[in-house]
RNA sequence: GCUGAAGUGGUGGAAUUGGUAGACACGUUGGACUUAAAAUCCAAUGGCCAUUAUGGCCGUGCGGGUUCAAGUCCCGCCUUCAGUACCA
């Protein structure tokens, strides 16, 4: 019989499916297991043989836990909401939805032919009502809560209303809008309904407000800083400036340090983790309040310090200032005061200037009427470069002195207030004090500027460069901080600051709350009307609020987003329905009666937003009464294993983790990290194909002819290459009509491509289809070659024709149970051998698995069938539990030999062999005799002989004789069971 | 610049606590079968030198070091990939 493998697979793939073999249910007396996939966007290209790499990764492991005897959820669905539906859509009027489907059928399609173990019946779609009705339901729930530091946790909003009822806001202590302002109770209750809304709007962990966003004119969109890459949008490459926008933000922010806090606790790679704990950004230090010295004062004073006047009158007069400060209230004197934050306090007596961001709100008040054009001029240039251009141009060093002073809060002395775009204004407060013995980049700007350089540090040379190193530095120049170590200096300049009331420790974060707001169509509609402006949610009970039809899925002509386009986009607080835009209450224009219908938002959500919490909802899918019960969140808890590209890193895996920490608030979950082991899989890349052209010719020539002259290297489809790098010159030659009369020269009668690894691409002809290779070789085939290609968390090149050595793999293992008669096993006893080789494998396998090194078990099974072949195995006792062995990586084979051995069931419910030392104990050892540390020879020695008595074989052999020729040995090293080493 | 990962034959890669470097494949070469091809099977295959079978030298990015013994450990470099970037 031969191993038909297209009928094998069919045939069990459609067993799987109808006796819905990998169902899992919600309890079991087994214990749970649960294997995740990052799910796929279905997008029109469909797969390629890149994609499934992880998903055959984490099958196999799924397999491999059910055979050890767990209950496995191993669920998959689609990421079905995204861009590339809504630009199709734009472009031929398909709805977005019809695209989807289609997609998504493609993508089933592809995904069964590769035999996955999935519990289809749990599949999840972002895009499908019933699902991201819990999409919206979670974000009304964060709408509905705030962040208590005091707590460290979320709290529903309702109790912040009986506070401030209570107290106002004095006691609170809450991650909220910097520019809330302190009232009390009495204020509070004063306060319209809309006042209080605007202000609970500033503690919801999510809220409107108005933020500078990431605008992308060519996509009519707002982009997250993960959809960026280098100054482009990731999707399409167009520009992105900035913008100032009215969008919806969560505050991720606010739980910074648990998300930093919590990486301590998972199991993920430590480049991620890493990459997450930049993100995040984390810098310990203080915030600094300096005082800007009011101008006329400062003219005085800079006379009299420019006569050498006494210390003490400067002190008086700043001390008349600081009054002056408290009491002043006309516009003229107002104090201004400058935050800045840093990570060194203990440098700040080498303070010598101040830099502000060019964007710094304070920069046109301070600012001098002599400088005032200087500054106007170097505040429109920055402004006029882009992003890109500042980031590029980092050498050239710029800025304008504003003219203005501010006051050292320790020596009171006068120290210029400098603008400069090497500030940015978008980290910390957007002003530093610049110390430039300390900080290369105050150093440079100082050297360049001619400004003071203080030293503040013993016995460090800063003639050429500033000094950053923290921890091996005293503290000198320093007044009440000389002779100390930046440990104890820090801790007494915050104390003193303290005692000032002119800063404090504080630790900031990179981490920006993230735009949760997109002006586009195909995204989660948010459950939001708006009454008097002000946002309002609809009841939980009348979700999903389902997308409206429109005709057209661009922005509106009048800028608005695409929603904008529906006619039926209203919200009936009466009947709970959306309605006609017509009936909308035009109270506000016409005095007319408030009729209950509102406008609803016309923003979508983000691409991240549905996949935030899906791994909790394949728990229970299907639940129309919460997003999961409370028992199968119980019974399955968190995902045991998560395999997905590292390009979600700061994006799908941050906000997840995020939402997830939420809902641990919410006490909806009983874990606060959703994931607890993590592996990112390395990308396939693929194996382009040059033919190269004569410059100005139709002309090829072969690879190995190309040197030295003036040849342009082409892309070649790869289909047309052999396994031996040979092309198909016919198949090239109609490929495009401009080779088809082409002329090739070739080598040894046969034409040579020139190859070279890079990303799979369709521009790059280097895509393979996994369609064609499931044709052509087998589903088992596929998954054994993506494995055997390498470590799975490795990038690492595609090259279809070294597929034939695992499929010849697959062919000699059928041998090893069919021949030309049939089944060839039989119940005839194992030899020493059989057993060695069975459980040699089965002790390197289980290992491998858990590793998952699953490159090297392939390797191993395809020792074990040489081995039993050459040992003409036919024992069924064997050949049983090879099968199990064999199954996670080949499930189609290993089921389909399985059932001819007999056995009704399929064999994932089956147990994994268990390994037997025994089979593996030897009497003998074939020792390596080195010299020098160089293998020379070998010698077959029994185990259990003593060291003395190896060293005096290995000493009689005539082979050392030989060897050493009449030599001494120094040493002769003796490791029982592992070597022999002679030294001389 | 910083952070992380990695550099081993013609290629993908293996070597689990320092102990026989190159497992397993692809490719290549030679052979068997065949009219031929495919498929299958057998043999060889890190480089250099020597050759009568026995052998010798070099070899895991580079330079040092520790050790009886280093791909593996330590120090200093180089290169590649990825992330991040004027983060105060």
């Amino acid at each position: 019989m031969k191993y038909n493998f297209n009928e094998i697979e069919a045939k069990w793939q459609k067993y799987w499916a109808e006796n819905q073999t990998f169902k899992a249910e919600n309890n079991s007396d087994k214990p749970k297991y649960y294997v995740l996939d990052m799910f796929p966007y279905p997008s029109g290209a469909g797969l390629h043989v890149g994609h499934p790499l992880g998903y055959i990764a984490s099958d196999i492991y799924a397999r491999y836990k059910r055979h050890k005897g767990f209950n496995v959820l191993h669920p998959q669905g689609y990421d079905s909401f995204g861009l590339p539906a809504e630009q199709y859509a734009i472009q031929t009027g398909q709805h977005p939805a019809i695209t989807t489907e289609d997609n998504i059928k493609t993508y089933r399609r592809q995904l069964d032919q590769i035999g996955f173990s999935f519990d289809w019946s749990r599949e999840v779609r972002t895009s499908d009502p019933k699902y991201y009705k819990w999409t919206q339901w979670v974000f009304i729930q964060l709408f509905n809560s705030w962040y208590n530091n005091d707590s460290d946790k979320a709290e529903a909003i309702s109790e912040l209303i009986s506070i401030f009822e209570k107290e106002g806001n004095v006691t609170v202590d809450a991650a909220c809008d910097d520019t809330v302002e302190a009232f009390t109770a009495e204020n509070w209750n004063g306060f319209t309904p809309e006042e209080q809304q605007e202000i609970l709007l500033k503690y919801r962990l999510t809220y409107l407000a108005e933020t500078e966003v990431n605008w992308c004119p060519a996509l009519g969109t707002v982009l997250a800083n993960d959809e960026i890459v280098n100054g482009v949008s990731e999707r399409g490459g167009h520009p992105v400036v900035r913008k100032k926008m009215t969008q919806w933000s969560m505050r991720i922010s606010a739980y910074a340090e648990r998300l930093l806090q919590g990486l301590e606790t998972i199991d993920w790679t430590d480049s991620l983790k890493e990459s997450q704990r930049n993100w995040i950004g984390k810098s310990v230090g203080a915030s600094v309040t300096f005082n800007v010295i009011p101008t006329e004062r400062h003219t005085e004073r800079s006379r009299s310090a420019s006569d050498e006047e006494s210390n003490d009158e400067m002190l008086n007069q700043v001390q008349h200032d600081k009054e002056n400060c408290h009491s002043a209230l006309d516009a003229e004197s107002t104090c201004h005061k400058i935050e800045v934050f840093t990570t060194r306090p203990d440098t700040i007596f080498g303070a010598s200037f101040m830099t502000l961001a060019p964007e710094h709100e304070l920069v046109s008040q301070i600012t001098t009427p002599e400088q005032k054009a200087e500054v106007d001029a170097y505040v429109e240039a920055t402004a006029k470069r882009s992003e890109r251009d500042r980031m590029a141009d980092v050498k050239t060093i710029s800025g304008v002195f504003t003219g203005a002073y501010a006051e050292h809060p320790f020596t009171k002395e006068p120290i210029q207030i400098w603008i400069g775009d090497y500030v940015l204004a978008s980290y910390g407060t957007g002003a530093v004090m610049a110390v430039p013995c300390g900080d290369q980049r105050d150093y440079d700007f100082a050297k360049h500027f001619g400004i003071d350089i203080p030293n503040i540090f013993e016995g460090v040379d800063i003639s050429e460069e500033a000094f950053a190193d923290k921890d091996n530095t005293i503290i000198a120049n320093s007044d009440f901080i000389n002779g100390m170590n930046y440990k104890k200096a820090t801790k007494r300049v915050i104390y003193e600051l303290e005692q000032l009331g002119q800063g404090e420790g504080k630790t900031n974060y990179r981490l920006r709350d993230a735009v949760f707001s997109r002006q586009r169509y195909w995204g989660e509609p948010f459950p939001v009307y708006y009454k008097n402006g002000m946002p309002q949610m609809i009841d939980v009970e009348h979700l999903p609020l389902e997308l409206p039809e429109v005709e057209k899925y661009l922005p509106t002509e009048t800028g608005e987003p695409p929603l904008g386009n529906a006619t039926k986009w209203a919200w009936c607080t009466k009947t709970n329905t959306v309605v006609s835009n017509d009936l909308v209450t035009l109270s506000a224009v016409e005095g007319s009666q408030d009729n209950g219908v509102y406008p609803l938002e016309l923003n979508t959500m983000p691409g991240w937003a549905g996949s935030s919490q899906y791994f909790n909802r394949y728990m229970d899918p299907q639940n129309d009464e919460a997003i999961f019960s409370q028992e199968a969140i119980n019974y399955w808890q968190q995902v045991d294993l998560y395999i997905g590209g590292s390009e979600h890193a700061t994006g799908h895996l941050l906000y997840s983790r995020f939402w997830q920490k939420f809902m641990f608030d919410l006490g909806l979950v009983g874990h606060d990290e959703f994931a607890k082991k993590l592996i990112n899989q390395g990308m396939i890349l693929g194996t382009s194909a040059f033919v190269y052209r004569v410059e100005g010719e139709n002309k090829f020539l072969s690879k190995g002819l190309i040197d030295g002259q003036n040849v342009q290297p082409i892309h070649a489809d790869v289909s047309f290459v052999n396994s031996s790098d040979e092309l198909d010159i016919e198949a090239f030659k109609n490929w495009r009509p401009e080779f088809k009369d082409a002329e090739f020269v070739l080598e040894d009668g046969v034409y040579k491509v020139g190859r070279d690894v890079e990303k799979m691409s369709k521009s790059k002809y280097n895509v393979v289809n996994p369609d064609n290779i499931c044709a052509q070789y087998g589903a088992d085939s596929l998954r054994l070659y993506e494995m055997f290609l390498g470590p799975l968390e490795q990038y690492k090149p595609w090259n279809t024709a070294g597929i034939t050595g695992v499929h010849s793999f697959l062919k000699k293992l059928w041998k090893l149970y069919f021949d030309d008669n049939g089944l060839k096993v039989t119940d005839v006893a194992p030899t020493k051998d059989n057993l060695k080789t069975l459980h040699k494998t089965i002790k390197k396998v289980e290992e491998d698995i858990e590793n998952f090194s699953f490159n090297t078990s392939v390797s191993t099974f395809m020792i074990a069938t040489n081995e039993l072949t050459a040992q003409k195995c036919t024992s069924k006792e064997i050949l049983e539990p090879l099968l199990v062995l064999v199954s996670p990586y080949a499930p189609h084979i290993a089921e389909e030999l399985w059932s001819a051995l007999g056995h009704t069931e399929s064999i994932s419910t089956a147990d994994f062999p268990i390994f037997e030392a025994s089979h593996l104990v030897e009497s003998s050892k074939e020792y390596p005799i080195s010299f020098n540390g160089k293998m020379r020879f070998k010698l077959e020695l029994p185990l259990d002989m003593s060291k003395e008595e190896i060293e005096k074989t290995v000493m009689a052999h005539e082979r050392t004789q030989a060897q050493l020729q009449g030599r001494e040995p120094k040493k002769v090293i003796v490791v029982p069971g592992k070597i022999v080493n002679i030294v001389g």
